[in-house]
DNA sequence: TTGTAGGCGTTATCAC
DNA sequence: GTGATAACGCCTACAA
């Protein structure tokens, strides 16, 4: 009978249990060297009877080997992008054998580099992360060159050359800015981001830039506004529609934005303005008009990004490069409006 | 300069770049015995120029104490759900300074055991299991009374007595289909998971009833359908509209049927149904009609059941309990309109 | 086919 | 103040 408190039965233990050498034990749990058909009964009749399991933590620590874990640092799980990320991640390394840490940074650098520090500690095989806004990799050069497998997801790294998996961000951009002055648009509002200094929000601006030039359409600052969650983006919006020369349709670029906006659009009754969202979501094709969005791919995102860091663990040296994951346009009614007027 | 490959360094080596012992570093870095202050400056100086980074392994393994982690088996960490209990779970347990494991058991029982076995090798401090539905969890008895902290989110444990963290199932399945119900319906369809024998699906099922009974109405069998997907549920819904004797209201016992169903009414030109759904989705309160839901609180489940947990690992050692966390009924027009004909 | 010695990186214990 | 030594649980290397 297991006592409570009593501590977990060692491999010692089941030698003991069995009149034979803890070698012998360890033989037969990882199949390795002969063992009589005799022997490996009685130790698996101990095994099961003491409810023995190996410790990782010792057998990792004797193998000299890193952990048998990978770290992935988000900035929030709640986020449904993220989580689908970090599930795509997860399946990747569990067929590997390999078990998932995972850890927030709330977009905060300062969080980030705990988290990234205690995966560290733990001497993670592989180290994944999304770099908050502001955080800074430089540091991590050292653990880089130690021959940790190092990937940036989403976002690349900042001060640091480091493998990368992005979305098309700034194609992706384009092509929805594009399709709106498709439709006839020609003041079109861009919701993005805030701090305007993250990559996507960079990248997607240029991307929407990119889209007006290539029309010989002005780019008016006064349609750019940022906004940190959904209430916000959806008052800055209708601000803008209050404006003197209010835009005819908005890009928004990304996933809290159009979850502000689309219900700040219908709470002020203004079904004639065109919108096209950057990430899909739940239900977006039931809305009346469906929300015409460029969707990104998380779980293409999170598999490449496992996929690298696996590469590097299976020995692969060559120079840091970056993925590009496509995004598609996805009409569906709202991106497809003409302009009012 | 830090060569590629180069181990991490360790205590001993910072000792020996200093001219001390492993003990006087390691005093250091604990801020354990005395010190001199010069000693210390020089060990920090080394240990920055190093860049060493103790080893958690080896500490935990020495201290004898379980692993500075938690895990978290959850069906499907892309489920909003559950990835907002996952980010819930974490932030509580890196408040505490813990680390979190995630692993998915894709509603496998055999993987869940997979999952948790590696878990459990690796010494967790505390285990949180989301039970796959056919799942037998007799086994982690051994583990529980050698006073492994194991809690159970959104499902009992089957099989052994342990805490729990679980939505108010029945109880807001009731207050649901109530709603309904003093909304004029009579014949009211009941759309749940595939298996049928999810506790969930169970528990919902049996509010579900009870409302039925409480008002005195039949509970016609055929009005029970089953999906495992949402395409199906979307299907399904059709189906029972078909038949000749219709339902006028549906219950979507969880947000994957409300994500099949909803589409599904709109695509047949079905306003005229009403619905309410067991769970909340980002812009429900956009539809037209909105989708009126019964909402859970993910990232309450979530904290609670760390700190069932976080109580345990402080040596609370009182029987198991189970927390049930409140569901709210959120009208938004959906489940308001009466019925038809 | 089985056993012994040694060590992975850290900390507790007890000396100096 | 500081340093040897042993030990955590396991596996590699080398006997027997």
């Amino acid at each position: 009978m297991v006592r409570k408190g009593s501590r977990r039965p060692t491999l010692a233990d089941v030698a003991r249990r069995v009149g034979l050498s803890a070698k012998t034990v360890s033989r037969v749990l990882n199949g390795d060297g002969p063992v009589a058909d005799d022997t490996r009964a009685r130790v698996m009749a101990a095994v099961a009877e003491l409810g023995f399991r190996p410790n990782l933590m010792a057998r990792n620590m004797r193998a000299g080997t890193s952990d048998s874990a990978v770290g992935l640092v988000v900035p929030d799980m709640g986020n449904s992008f993220f989580g689908t990320v970090a599930g795509a991640v997860e399946a990747a390394v569990r067929r590997r054998g390999l078990t998932l840490l995972v850890g927030s940074s709330g977009e905060s650098a300062e969080q980030e580099g705990a988290v990234i520090g205690s995966f560290l500690a733990r001497q993670v095989a592989a180290l994944l992360v999304v770099p908050a806004a502001d955080a800074d990799h430089s540091r991590l050069r050292r653990e880089q060159d130690g021959g940790l497998p190092l990937v940036f997801l989403d976002r690349p790294a900042a001060g640091l050359a480091a493998d990368s998996v992005l979305s098309a961000n700034r194609e992706g951009a384009e092509r929805g800015t594009a399709h709106l002055i498709a439709h006839g648009h020609r003041r079109i509002a861009f919701v993005g981001d805030r701090p305007a200094t993250l990559h996507t929000r960079r990248e997607r601006h240029r991307g929407h830039l990119d889209a007006l030039a290539a029309a010989g359409l002005p780019a008016d600052p006064r349609l750019t506004v940022s906004a940190h969650d959904a209430p916000a983006a959806g008052e800055a919006t209708l601000r803008l529609l209050r404006s003197p020369e209010p835009p005819t349709a908005v890009f928004a670029a990304n996933n809290t934005a159009s979850l502000g906006i689309v219900p700040a659009l219908a709470a002020a009754g203004r079904r004639d303005v065109a919108l096209v969202g950057f990430d899909d979501l739940p239900l977006a094709a039931v809305l009346e008009p469906g929300l015409t969005v460029v969707a990104q791919d998380a779980t293409a995102v999170g598999t490449a990004a496992a996929e690298l860091a696996l590469a590097r663990l299976d020995g692969d040296r060559s120079a840091a490069r970056s993925r590009t994951v496509p995004v598609r346009l996805v009409p569906r009614g709202s991106g497809e409006l003409p302009p009012a007027g």
